[in-house]
RNA sequence: GUGGUUGUAGCUCAGUUGGUUAGAGCGCUUGAUUGUGGUUCAAGAGGUCGCCGGUUCGAACCCGGUCUUCCACCCCA
């Protein structure tokens, strides 16, 4: 064999079976976005570099994949930092674009460039592909779909309520019952730092908060020692390595220990907020927890945090995440512009469904009924049914070829197509179709018309 | 980006201390069955052992590099 294609690291190929089963998830979310009002855009695979660079942090900037100029494009180069193989300064004279990271970065960019067009609060949803430079491993990839449900223009908290509501009705939807939306709030961490006296690291201490339940308490502590955090800060937190129970007693200890801080407060006022609503308007199927050492996500996070995993047993990093930016438009120039919105890893759900085996029967239904052909005339014969079936939205094809029939009877067998119809020159002469059922085997001449029926 | 792991037929995998012609199951093709698939039986096709280089009389096997897979870290959906 001659030596095989292959697709970079990361990437993959769908196959049928795979298509119609990540078109049923996205179909499923997409009905609830739209539910819950919210609009499709899209946006272009790629953008300006100076759109992505530096909205992710330092590691986000590692990450993203970066668009070689066109044509000569070390001639702009300066000599001095070619002679001095300077990567890091070369990449912004040799790149000019960069492929999409996330959608929420683009999202803030199409909003601030569309100000005047848009009625706010705009409500969006995208499902779009986006690319990290990532190493791959099980549930993570370089070429992914995000999709984004986001509502810019509004402090108000019942969108946090309805955000929680819609995780809540497409998990339910897919029959993906035990999901846990975990809920932090950003001033609830900023309150912890500023209690503890490190309020200037913030962010080593939500990084290293948030590995709790990978590392565990003492892991924790010495992360926090390595990043400079005081003894007797590390003590102040203890409460919360602890922390178990209901939301309420959860928001109890919070409020004990935040006392003092003002934006703590706050923060504590807006989860009980949040969970009093959902609490009286209920979930079907998930459960809204009050996760004090979840830290994750981006920087840009001001109030509430979420992120979802899976049930219990199913061993998948987050399934989706989100959270309030009070000034994401902000860095494009943008001011006093809250938003606030989640996010579902269609790569990862589609990765638990199959491993729970979820995935509906008709996700993988097609052709309905296969025409065996047996030569011009009869397949001329076959093709007026068919014609006949399609109007009526029923998918049926003819086999191409007159070949054998126990070739054509075996691609209906493999392709899954439960009716077989044969028409030969006996059927032609009475004007029926023989059906038959690939399943029980059973077949029955008829008429087209009761053909029709038989098969809706 | 760091450390480890994986790669043999279309697929899942065997392959002994380095030794002559690299195997199995499933799948595929053909026939038993010229108007009947899924079961059965028989026969057959299919491999540059990821790729490049090295050691050796001799390499799927040992060594180096590279790509890929998966895992941990980092980070994240």
């Amino acid at each position: 064999m001659a030596q095989k294609p292959s697709i970079p690291k990361g990437t993959r190929d769908f196959s049928p079976d795979e298509v119609v089963k990540r078109n049923y998830i996205m179909d499923t979310i997409k009905s609830c976005f739209t539910t819950y009002g919210f609009q499709p855009i899209e946006t272009p695979s790629f953008e300006n570099s100076e759109t992505l660079m530096g909205k992710y942090g330092e590691e986000g900037d590692r990450l993203i994949f970066k668009i070689l100029n066109s044509g000569d494009y070390l001639a702009k180069v300066d000599d001095s930092l070619y002679v001095a193989k300077d990567s890091l300064k070369m990449t912004g004279q040799i790149s000019e674009k960069a492929l999409r990271y996330d959608l929420t970065v683009p999202f803030a960019r199409y909003v601030v460039q569309h100000q005047n067009e848009i009625t706010f609060p705009f409500k969006r949803y995208q499902m779009q592909p986006v690319w990290r430079a990532d190493r791959p491993q099980k549930g993570r990839f370089r070429e992914f779909y995000q999709c984004d449900a986001d509502v810019v223009g509004s402090n108000s908290l019942w969108q946090e309520v309805e955000l929680v509501q819609l995780y809540d009705a497409v998990f339910s939807q897919l029959q993906l019952k035990g999901t846990t939306i975990k809920m932090n709030n950003r001033k609830v961490l900023s309150g912890i730092a500023e209690v503890i006296g490190e309020a200037d690291k913030l962010i080593d201490f939500t990084v290293a908060l948030d590995k709790l339940d990978k590392i565990g308490e003492e892991g924790v502590k010495k992360e926090l020692r390595e990043k400079g955090i005081s003894e007797s800060a590390i003590d102040k937190v203890q409460p919360l390595f602890t922390a178990s129970g209901s939301a309420s007693e959860k928001l109890n200890l919070l409020s004990t220990l935040l006392a003092s801080s003002e934006v703590g407060r706050k923060g504590i006022e807006e989860l009980s907020f949040i969970v009093n609503a959902v609490a009286s308007l209920g979930l079907q199927s998930a459960t809204l927890e009050i996760d004090v050492t979840l830290a994750r996500g981006l920087n840009y996070y001001t109030g509430a945090i979420f992120e979802v995993s899976a049930p219990a047993g199913v061993a998948m990093g987050s399934i989706g995440g989100g959270g309030r930016y009070d000034d994401l438009t902000g860095i494009f120039g943008l001011k006093n512009m809250s938003g606030v919105g989640i996010s579902f890893g269609l790569d990862r759900i589609y990765l638990v469904l199959e491993e729970l085996n979820l995935f509906p029967e008709t996700a993988s239904a097609q052709t309905k009924v296969l025409f065996i052909n047996f030569g011009e005339a009869e397949a001329m014969y076959a093709m007026n049914a068919i014609t006949q079936l399609r109007l009526q939205g029923i998918s049926a094809e003819l086999y191409p070829d007159a070949a054998k029939m126990g070739k054509q009877m075996s691609y209906a067998d493999k392709r899954n197509i439960p009716f077989a119809v044969l028409a030969g020159e006996s059927e032609i002469a009475s004007n029926t179709y023989t059906l038959k059922n690939m399943k029980t085997g059973e077949q029955d001449a008829m008429d087209l018309p009761s053909l029709v029926k038989k098969v809706q």
